[in-house]
RNA sequence: GCGGGUAUAGCUCAGUUGGUUAGAGCGCUUGGUUGUGGUCCAAGAGGUCGUCGGUUCAAAUCCGUCUACUCGCCCCA
């Protein structure tokens, strides 16, 4: 038992889990289609190089989540550990910056070397959406509406809160870091050891900070609202504006920051008490210098990703497996026959068919009532006499005799 | 990477102060039913007690180890 497991911190998806896994995409990608994104589909490797420029190198993602190695020609390679840099790089590749705006939605596994958790996966698999070319805050705003429409529609307009905050612009962020830095150096023994480090790498980190002690240096630390130019205080009352007129409820907590590097102005996460300490479910943020930094066109994107494997366990109404028409054959080898040819006819009309390989008759309609069938389409000889089938419907136990002519038209309310 | 918990049949779980052939429910197979599923009845299959090692006359039970899962921290979707 213990002998062929799945490495550690991957999962298989059995059949009803894909589907749940399957219907949170499927969902989120047809509501991404009515606000006009269209898929973009990336390897699921870059060149290092492509994570390391635009995480930052101090970040924990960087510093010990990568999966990274080296290919047979020598370059260095990493398993994409989240989906913002690869898009951004297909658009300075593909040389969209002609077309902006670009609304791309995507999805796929992404992979972190971390400790697994419940919801916490090494390789997992996200949704996101970014909108790449528009400055002003109309795209943080639909990007965010977006967000929640597509938890709606997974039935979480109730079990999840909105986050919201701004980090400035770079210039605000920069003045915020500094006044800050200044103040918790000034109270440097009460800190924690974790957020000693921090004050080094990702100062905005510790007002995030769970320690208790943390929390009192923290409580009386700077504002970050206090330190906003009129341009970031601007834009991000047009952000909340926007989200106001449109009847999206958000709080505001001024101690979240995001943990990568690029993000500025508008930063925003959805979180549900439902997962324990993995409680955000869709997370995101402006993150206006991120292209160049790359080494492409100065465009600003803002954008969102969502944990797949969160939001499935989330999911009020997972999809049940659909429910077939069974065609069950009494026993003569003639009535195998003519079931394989109605299974086909039937298929080709557009109905779910299912076709047991063996068995009785009892045996078969075992395994349609195992399927849940909604019928049963079955054939013996008295039915081969009179150029007739007999359709029993499961659910009732009702059982009519249909002339194969009519037999589709007779099926059509199982579709 | 740090700290805690758990691991017995496909699933959910019992298993006494260490004692001989390790149990239940559900599920599965077969039969009752050679032209009828669900309900019912009967029989059956299925377990290196997660791994490796130790203590003991004797280990599912006590101790150590590794692995996986899980809770919290870090971080994050």
């Amino acid at each position: 038992m213990a002998a062929l497991q799945p490495v550690r911190g991957t999962r298989d998806l059995l059949p009803d889990a894909a589907r749940a896994h399957r219907a949170v995409e499927e969902r989120a990608f047809a509501v991404a289609t009515r606000f006009g994104f269209g898929e973009i589909v990336t390897p699921i490797f870059e060149f290092t190089e492509v994570f390391k420029r635009t995480l930052g190198d101090t970040s924990d993602i960087v510093t010990k989540e990568m999966y990274t190695f080296e290919d047979r020609g020598g370059d260095s390679l990493t398993l994409r550990p989240e989906g913002t840099a690869p898009i951004v790089r297909a658009f300075i590749s593909g040389g969209l910056a002609q077309q902006v705006p670009v609304k791309a939605f995507y999805r796929g596994p992404m992979f972190r070397y971390e400790r697994p958790q419940k919801g916490r996966l090494r390789q997992f698999h996200q949704v996101g959406a970014e909108v790449l070319g528009v400055e002003g805050p109309a795209a943080d705003i639909e990007v965010i509406v977006l967000g929640a429409h597509i938890l709606e529609a997974l039935g979480l307009g109730d079990t999840v809160t909105v986050e919201l905050n701004t980090l400035g612009d770079l210039e605000s962020r920069a003045a915020y870091r500094e006044t800050l830095v200044a103040y918790l150096k000034g109270r440097q023994g009460e800190l924690s050891e974790d957020s000693l480090a921090r004050l080094e790498r990702n100062p905005l980190r510790i007002l995030d900070s769970k320690d208790e002690g943390d929390r009192a240096v923290v409580a009386d630390a700077p504002v970050l609202a206090d330190s906003l130019n009129t341009t970031s205080r601007d834009f991000f009352a047009r952000v909340t504006e926007g989200l106001d007129s449109l009847g999206v409820s958000f709080e505001i907590s001024p101690r979240l920051v995001r943990g990568l590097d690029y993000y500025t102005h508008t930063a925003f996460e959805f979180t549900t008490t439902h997962l324990g300490a993995q409680g955000t479910v869709l997370a995101g943020g402006r993150y206006d210098g991120l292209c160049k930094q790359m080494g492409g066109p100065p465009v600003p994107g803002v954008g969102w990703a969502a944990g797949v494997e969160r939001l499935s366990m989330l999911m009020t109404d997972p999809p049940a497996a659909p429910r077939p028409v069974a065609v069950v054959p009494a026993g003569a080898p003639e009535d195998e026959v003519l079931a394989t040819r109605l299974a086909d006819r039937l298929r080709r009309a557009g109905l779910v068919v299912d076709l047991g390989y063996s068995g009785n008759m009892r045996k078969r309609l075992k395994r349609a009532n195992t399927l849940n069938a909604r019928a049963a389409v079955i054939l013996g000889e008295d039915e081969r006499a009179a150029g007739a089938v007999t359709v029993r419907d499961l659910d009732s136990g009702e059982q009519t005799r249909v002339a194969l002519d009519d037999l589709e038209a007779a099926l059509d309310r199982y579709r």
